[in-house]
DNA sequence: ACCTCCTGTAATTTTAAAATTTACACCATT
DNA sequence: AATGGTGTAAATTTTAAAATTACAGGAGGT
């Protein structure tokens, strides 16, 4: 129901690996480390990217590579590689109207008119920005601090 | 951290109100056994949505009226009402990130640029509904179900 | 004046979801 | 065969949301 924490240590992932995967082997471990979560989270994260095509990951010996070019994955993409039903668990909507109230019988219907279009509109929006751009706003944040 | 299912119970007790609200007493617990949610959770709806000037509601004998022209009403001012701080809540990230490592140190500034933008794009699309479109949704619902 | 039905809120308990931890099979390199 | 990694499953802990309980107070009917 919300745009998740694994979608942000998704990111912050690749930021990382982008960053420093040519100089040095990124493990689930040490992106644990950077990331300050769990290393089983970040292995599912790391194995859901993988399906999608956005990262590979070297079997046995490990380390993960970035799979593709910047401007190709967006935020779209990684939250649908996360979770890929993310937009309908977006809204939280009350599961047990009244069936026999009018409103309460067709409130779900009405509720999924709206939500559909906001949903489309949230995802146009997350479609426009790649790991291009955060990659670039990475590289402005950290000069200053 | 998402659109809550609260939003959503408001929205039903808006339709409510605005359907049978000159018809008869519109109570929190009348609207309790319409939306299958818990009365207290009415009441502090009601009460949100009323501090913001969408309803009114008569104080002792009880009984809840718009107070305000459909159009005047949008999603954006619900979830607004509701819970002031949904934008930021919508978004989870990861709280201990790394202080040693430069991208843990500089993912939050990172994440709030591309963060920012998503959620000003979703309030456009949540001010760009209102109340008025939804009743005539639920007109249209309402005759074939 | 008193009883009833309602609101407004605080405090507690229950429930459900997310994250962490534990555990272990399996692979590659040395 | 020892080491350091991945991939998952299962159990536990943590956290947030929702429901419940409880009660003080207002307005109207009798």
């Amino acid at each position: 129901m919300h745009i998740s924490t694994k979608c942000s240590i998704a990111i912050h992932c690749l930021v990382f690996i982008y960053e420093y995967g040519e100089k040095q082997k990124v493990t689930s471990n040490l992106l644990s480390l950077s990331t300050g979560s769990n290393p089983v989270i970040i292995r599912n994260i790391i194995s859901s990217l993988k399906k999608d095509g956005i990262i590979s990951v070297k079997f046995g010996t490990g380390g993960a590579t970035l799979d593709c070019p910047l401007n190709e994955i967006t935020l779209y993409r990684i939250c649908k590689a996360i979770e890929p039903e993310f937009v309908s668990k977006l809204f939280g909507i009350h599961s047990l109207p009244s069936q026999l109230c009018p409103v309460g019988k067709n409130i779900h219907s009405v509720l999924d008119c709206s939500y559909q279009k906001i949903g489309n509109d949230l995802c146009d929006s997350l479609e426009s920005i790649t790991l291009k751009d955060i990659i670039s706003d990475y590289r402005k944040c950290s000069i200053g601090g």
